[in-house]
DNA sequence: CATATCAATCGTAATATTACGATAAACCTT
DNA sequence: AAGGTTTATCGTAATATTACGATTGATATG
């Protein structure tokens, strides 16, 4: 009876699990740093330095909307696509008091 | 030509990439944090605390295995699973040089 | 209004992921 | 050697991901 059965994950790990999955590709990992380190995130800016084409570009730009960590504007004909500021704090927050564990340390068998 | 068409992906978005995508999983992270958390990293303790079979969590901890998050260590019969200290580091010391770019506020169209 | 541009969506194909039970392999115990 | 325990792997099915070209819809421009 000393072991705890994990009925469910915990919401922790289902929302990091989430941030990873929409970090998991290295296209969308560009995008990211894109966002992160420019200016400039007019979605057709974005396609023009990414190996892939448009409408892949698209779909991962879906999928990091949808996970909730950038944002999207419609800017004339063009659309604009920023860091979603306060999910990406929730984010860093998230990951610091999960990593921030380690200090802690506790491995010895290996 | 003001805009550089990148011809592949950074080794840094490739190697963050591969790792997000080994914690995009309620069941990795679960893994994780366990082997982050507790001392007991025997495998078989972990099949007990998750709600998956042991064939999957076999399956899980191969993945994160060949991710190089986690190591194994024969114990007799059991195999005991850490986390793998240097990789775990380079993971943190990279993200964190991808999260302090944040620093630089530049966000200005939405 | 006609046309061009930009981005999303559709349709589709190839591949990867996730899960399970069953089985195999490796190791201890008796 | 026989039997039990522990973990990995196999086989398989269901679903998800990734990519592309083609098309659509929206907005601007002539």
């Amino acid at each position: 009876m000393g072991a705890s059965k994990i009925i469910d994950y915990t919401e922790e790990q289902i929302l990091v699990a989430k941030y990873a999955k929409a970090l998991s590709h290295p296209a969308r990992m560009a995008i990211m740093q894109l966002l992160l380190t420019k200016q400039s995130c007019i979605c057709g800016d974005i396609v023009d330095e990414l190996p892939i084409s448009q409408s892949t570009v698209s779909q991962h730009l879906k999928e990091l909307k949808e996970a909730g960590l950038i944002r999207g504007q419609i800017d004339g004909v063009s659309i604009c696509y920023c860091i979603n500021e306060s999910e990406w704090a929730k984010l860093t927050e998230l990951l610091g008091h999960f990593f921030e564990k380690r200090h802690v340390k506790t491995s010895s068998c290996c």
